[in-house]
DNA sequence: GGTGATGTGAGACTCAGTCTCAATGTCAAT
DNA sequence: ATTGACATTGAGACTGAGTCTCACATCACC
């Protein structure tokens, strides 16, 4: 099949272009360029930009993406047992985040910076996270019989799997499956915090 | 002091804008005018336009906006007691948001249905969602020693109040403060979700 | 009636994002 | 090698969002 490996040459290709435009943002702020400079820098014409990222923001954003199967594909194919807790199931389909935090934990860590600094890249990614939500939510819905359930189970973990890059990106010694397990954790005893002063 | 009373009403003029913008906006579709359109149809230049508002979006977004306190500040203002559960803090901190769903719950839902149908204003709504999220973290620290712990309860909070909106658009008969209920339930029970098929 | 502060409209300007069209490259069949 | 179908690219025009400056109007205070 020819198609599935132009299909696959072109999201390598789409990651590598990617990479590119983040770093030259990274090094120039990226409020300060525009997509014609991005463009020039990576080597491609401003049109063929457009062919490739949707959105200024979404080249950015699609760099700090890791591996190209979303949440709820990765649920899937986890394949959890039936009675497996859904916060469980959902964070062991991290795993291959993790992986991929843990391998340039760096570089990850100045483009999480970059975009909190930009108030149009936190919105991307704001938006993102919650696209996001609702493919978990249809992963979910396919094994949890309540809708509502399932639904809030999806809110729940977005809400955990967030905290957890809130907890990493705060500590420069922190791995990331630990602030993974110590958000997770959070989040399902949220009910024992209180207001103590 | 003048300058409360020109703010204040600046605040009214505001929000009577945002709500003409949103009903212009409802009759010929979000994504199928300009703003210059939506200017002229509620008597004020494109220029005064962006003097009220940050974007095109912001405009329709704001006309949801129910009360003039930010999440944050509803939580300080009801001064909840020691030990009181944070999400039960956050929880008692909706009612000015209850009190507006149910004075005029037709035009609100209308509203929510235009801006899910909007990829423009679900991302604009997600990011203004994201920025809730902080502000509430802000308050929650001034009440709450452990930070960690304040951000998951900010995070889990949230969660629990979209998904409060989730549920009641997807009822017709269903109460905002009901839908509240039950999601801020679902949340904090979310261990007990199972994958059950 | 001046005078200064604030709000508004007009219009120029930059840049994001869309679209069309022509040029180039690739591959297969002959 | 040549041709023809097809995909990718670049160039450039175009719309519309958002910013900025300046001139004008309005209103309060003297």
């Amino acid at each position: 099949m020819s198609k599935d490996i132009r299909d696959r040459g072109r999201e390598i290709l789409t990651a590598e272009l990617a990479d590119a435009a983040a770093t030259y943002c990274a090094e120039h702020g990226f409020d300060a360029v525009t997509v014609d400079d991005i463009a020039r820098a990576i080597g491609i014409s401003r049109a063929t930009f457009f062919r490739y990222f949707t959105s200024k923001e979404a080249a950015v954003v699609a760099a700090v993406r890791i591996g190209r199967l979303s949440i709820g594909d990765q649920v899937r194919r986890g394949q959890p047992a039936l009675g497996t807790r859904v916060v469980d199931a959902v964070r062991a389909a991290m795993q291959p985040t993790i992986d991929a935090a843990h391998a340039t934990p760096g570089l990850l860590r100045a483009r999480l910076t970059m975009i909190s600094e930009s108030s149009a890249l936190r919105a991307r990614l704001a938006s993102e996270r919650s696209e996001q939500r609702v493919d978990l939510e249809q992963a979910l819905l396919e094994r949890v019989a309540d809708p509502i359930e399932a639904c809030a189970a999806a809110h729940a973990s977005m809400a955990a799997i967030d905290l957890a890059w809130s907890i990493w990106s705060s500590d420069e010694r922190m791995e990331f499956d630990v602030a993974l397990d110590r958000a997770f954790e959070l989040v399902v005893d949220v009910d024992s915090v209180q207001l103590d002063r």
